[in-house]
This record gives C-alpha cells, structure tokens and sequence, in this order.
DNA sequence: ACGTTATAGTTACATATGAAACCATTTGCA
DNA sequence: TGCAAATGGTTTCATATGTAACTATAACGT
C-alpha cells in the first residue's frame, strides 16, 4: 500500500493569470498568495468551515461558536467553562457568550459545582442532544466528502502533517 | 527520495485524556474534535496567521485585511477592487474599508479607471512599497518556519494534498 | 484567622465583520 | 436613442469578537 513515490512538485507554476509586474524585476519580490501557505490554509479552512456551518446555521439558529461548545460537552459531560475555552481552543470570553445563548435556548444546563461555587457544571439538556444527534452526521458527512477528494495514502499523509504542524 | 512508506495512522487513539461518557455508551456518538479535519485546519490556520500578524500589526498599524490587500497590489499593480476582493478571497465591503484606511494612511494610491468611471485603479504608493518591502520578508521567513517541521517529502505531499482539497 | 494572590466567569467598550440597501456608471437591447 | 438590468463601490445597520475591567469565590502564606 505505500507504494507510490512523492508526488510532482505541482508543476514550476508558469506564471499564472495577470502578473502585473509594478517596477524593475526582482526588485520588490511580492508574495504569491496562491502559494503562500498561511493564506491557502485560511482559504480551505473557511470554506469547510463554512460548508458545515450552512447545514446548521439556519435551520437551528445556532453559531458556529455554539456548535462547537455543544460538540465538546456531547464528548465531555459536566465540564466548566474553562475546560471547555481549552478544548475548544476559543476564549473564555466567547465560551461565556455561547453559553448564555445555549442556556437560554434550553440546550445545556448550567449547574454550580458542589465544592466551588465559582465553577459552573454544564451539560447538554435533551433538546440539546437532539439537535446535536442530528448535526454531527451531517458535520461528519462534509469531512467526509472533504477527504473523498483525496486517496487513502494523501490521507495518512494529511493526518501525519497536520500533527506536525500542530506541535 | 521518494523512498519512505505511508506515515503510520498516527497511533489509534487510545482513549486520550478525560473522556467523561455521558450517557448509554454508543448512543449519541459525539465528534472527536482534536481528529476533526475542519476544527483542525481552523485551530492551524490561526495559529500561523496570527504569528505573522504579529509581526506587523502593533508595528505598523496594519491589519490582515490591509496587509493581504498591500500583497496583492504588490504582485498584480493597478487592479480594481473588485479584483483585488477576488484575488484576496475577501468580500467587496472588507475591501472597501480595507482601502480606505489603506488610501488614508498614505498607503495605497486610488484613480478612477479611464474608460469606466466605476471602477478604481489602485497602486502601492512609495510608503507602501517600504513596508511591503519589510513586511513581505518577515511574513516568509515565518512560513519558512512553520515548514521547517515537515521533511522535504511531507512538505511536497503538504502541497499536493492542499491543490486537491482546494478544488 | 487574615490579607494577598489566583481563578472562574461576566460585563463593558471598542473594533471588526457581513448582509442588504444604496448611488453612480455602464451595458444590453428593444 | 432610451431604459431596464448589471456592475463597481460605499454606506448603513445589526451582530460578532477581543481586550480589559470587574465580581465572586477559593487557595496560599504567614
């Protein structure tokens, strides 16, 4: 199964569209955007981003940022609201905000916790869970379809690269 | 060089961390999202952004929005805004306001088209090319860095698997 | 026990962003 | 021509987001 060999550097770029040069040659060496990592994974990552937000976003009335929060306490139930700012990776400013929205649509309780009246115990409410069961399909649907552009060996790879990158 | 297999399925999750079950085990399914492709790529992608907005934002008073304009404008001298809102995959109105500042500051230059009144023509000025001539360095160098955790394989790979996801 | 410091969470403010309405000009076509 | 539709761009308004300030409780050191 690994057989096949690195793959083609994606072809030299032959100077694509319009490139418009402003002044002397090689004088100011502007960044190829279309190259430009950070940029290509901003690009990506909003429009599979978005592509899930649409099956969510007006159907139930929720953000992004509540899905999210709803999808960590699917996983972890009675965290407090830090733990779920670190496993979220947003703010603790933006998991408050969720919240409030998601306590007053009745899809997480929100309980103080026994031994320190600081923290609160949340968890999804049954409506919470309803809706949850019906969009982490379709969230997982889109990866899927996502990863179907590439073969299984691109995606070890991704897998593999992506960890890399993270640390 | 193209010698090494398939990168190992990164280890099969052997239960990490806390994993508090919330109810009949099975039933609900919740998302792993440390393994999800899109929470992934969006947790990436802003790391790497913000450690190169870092690098110019307070020092120059830029933001990303203006700094991708500066870029563009950089590489293809004289575009309508409009074309830089395609080639920048911003929206029309973030580009508008991103001008304007842009224009104000000194900048960026802005003329009206000859043969149509609509459109604008806009250019990098002096002061503008002075800090894309600083900026654009950093901003690669910093690439440059995030890159230096994959080998020569994985960052060929890296490319290959963005052009396919990207269609 | 008591004051200092740290932690959990919310609120306030200032800025960023997106959708829709809007103006000006140009294009298409009867 | 003349007028409806399309296009380039800006403004408006409503919402989102981040930073810093704030409240309440807990932990720590003496």
């Amino acid at each position: 199964m690994p057989s096949s060999p690195s793959p083609k550097p994606a072809s030299v770029k032959p100077a694509v569209a319009k490139p418009s040069p402003a002044r002397k040659p090689g004088e100011h060496a502007p960044i190829e955007l279309e190259n430009f990592l950070p940029y290509r994974l901003s690009i990506l990552s909003n429009k599979v981003s978005q592509a899930i937000a649409d099956d969510y976003q007006q159907r139930y009335d929720i953000a992004v940022t509540e899905w999210r929060v709803m999808a960590v306490l699917a996983r972890f139930a009675g965290l407090s609201a830090r733990e779920v700012a670190e496993r979220t990776a947003m703010d603790k400013v933006a998991v408050s905000r969720a919240l409030s929205r998601l306590v007053d649509a009745g899809r997480v309780s929100r309980h103080t916790h026994d031994n320190d009246k600081r923290r609160s115990v949340l968890d999804l409410t049954e409506a919470g869970w309803a809706i949850h069961d019906v969009v982490a399909p379709m969230a997982r649907q889109r990866e899927r379809e996502v990863l179907a552009k590439l073969d299984e060996q691109e995606r070890l790879w991704l897998n593999r690269i992506l960890d890399k990158l993270q640390s």
